[in-house]
DNA sequence: AATGCGGGGTT
DNA sequence: AACCCAGCATT
């Protein structure tokens, strides 16, 4: 297999970007973040747009505005409400980076984004792809903004063998596109390379076809398109097991559980999880599903009595008594949930109980009662989301 | 250079 | 269930 990178003349070179522009004043995509380039509604797309789709955007960039309208109101927000613009969208530190920004901007550039790179790259949460993206859309800088889509389009044009996952590969990239783009338009040329890799050079089957660029891409030449880009890192995601505690008290209050300020949903409430082994869980879900073939009813109602407790020491109830001994327990989970993150999957295995009504449950310093009508008002990362829908299922039963 | 950090899609 | 998508900060 011929794995020489391709290389072309300065006049294959002033093609590209005419020929790419065109197609983009044909066919660029219509978002709520085209409408002008305000910096601060690029910057907030830029980084709503890190590992996350248009489609899941839009509505989370409409709200954001609306509630943050301005890099003031931004810098001022209370934590909570900007975790809450943020619930879903995953990656959640990247809002907290953009309020560290914003700050920065009211002190350091009198409220107004900088308009040149060093300064725009000196921000809290602003790499070299957002960096450049905000500084050729906003500025018109003829800086290259290099993401997963862009790596892709170039690896595939000029058969390049680096490994995207790489650190060091990043530089040939950027060599690359500093050749090729627009000095003109550049903002326009970043984005239309991200249509590009967005909406025809797809990862898998790629719309050759219909590209603009098809008679210059070196990858099509040589019929090469599924060997690009090249990446031979994989991410493992570490399996976790827990079981969810669904307690309620007499007020049809639930308890939540604030996760730490640091790590994996740093801040977010979840109702309290209890991790357990692989095998317990195992164990623990087997006798779940045996007890549903057996019964073939709901088991909502199923509770075990007090005096059977300490007989079931190795059981799911077993394990809830020791962790919270004030409660009733029912018999067996009420369902199952299942999340992959960047680097862990979790299984959950969501047990519901009830406060006994003459004890007082004593709660920790990050525990709360919450009424599900006020779960609103709380930020639920997408496992805790899951569960409440069970739970809501349950109910309507 | 390696790791932590969410959530979505398709096959 | 197993595969794909992947910026930035921290260490």
């Amino acid at each position: 297999m011929n794995k020489t990178q391709i290389v072309w003349s300065d006049e294959e070179k002033a093609v590209m970007s005419p020929r790419l522009l065109d197609w983009y004043d044909q066919e660029m995509r219509l978002l709520p973040w085209r409408e002008n380039t305000d910096p601060y509604r690029v910057w907030v797309s830029e980084i709503m747009l890190q590992q996350t789709q248009v489609v899941t955007v839009i509505p989370y960039f409409h709200r954001f505005l609306d509630w943050f309208p301005t890099i003031k109101d931004l810098a001022e927000a209370e934590e909570d409400r900007l975790l809450k613009a943020w619930e879903g969208l995953g990656y959640y530190s990247r809002v907290r980076n953009m309020q560290s920004a914003a700050q920065d901007i009211m002190e350091r550039f009198g409220g107004k984004m900088p308009s040149n790179i060093e300064d725009i790259l000196s921000l809290k949460g602003i790499g070299p792809y957002t960096g450049g993206a905000i500084g050729s859309i906003a500025y018109k800088l003829v800086e290259p903004a290099i993401d997963g889509n862009v790596m892709r389009v170039y690896s595939r044009l000029f058969c390049l063998g680096d490994d995207i996952g790489e650190a060091k590969s990043r530089k040939v990239f950027d060599e690359k596109v500093r050749e090729t783009m627009s000095q003109e338009r550049p903002g326009d040329f970043n984005q239309a390379l991200m249509d590009l890799g967005a909406t025809v050079c797809t990862p898998t089957s790629p719309k050759c076809e219909i590209c603009p660029l098809k008679e210059m891409c070196g990858a099509l030449s040589r019929d090469q398109t599924t060997d690009f880009p090249v990446k031979k890192k994989k991410i493992k995601t570490v399996p976790m097991f827990y079981v969810a505690l669904a307690v309620q008290n007499d007020k049809e209050e639930y308890l939540l559980n604030k996760r730490p300020e640091d790590g994996l949903l740093a801040n977010m409430w979840t109702f309290p999880l209890v991790e357990v082994s692989k095998s317990v869980y195992t164990q623990m879900a087997q006798d779940w599903q045996n007890y549903q073939q057996d019964t073939k009813e709901p088991n909502l109602f199923d509770f075990v009595a007090e005096e059977d407790v300490s007989l079931l020491d190795d059981s799911l109830i077993g394990l809830l008594n020791e962790e919270q001994p004030d409660v009733i327990w029912q018999k067996q989970p009420i369902g199952e949930v299942k999340h992959v993150f960047s680097h862990r999957k979790w299984h959950l295995l969501l047990a519901k109980g009830f406060t006994r009504v003459e004890k007082e449950l004593k709660l920790k310093e990050n525990e709360q009662w919450v009424h599900v009508e006020d779960f609103d008002s709380f930020v639920f990362p997408k496992p805790q989301q899951k569960m409440v829908v069970i739970l809501d299922e349950k109910r309507n039963k």
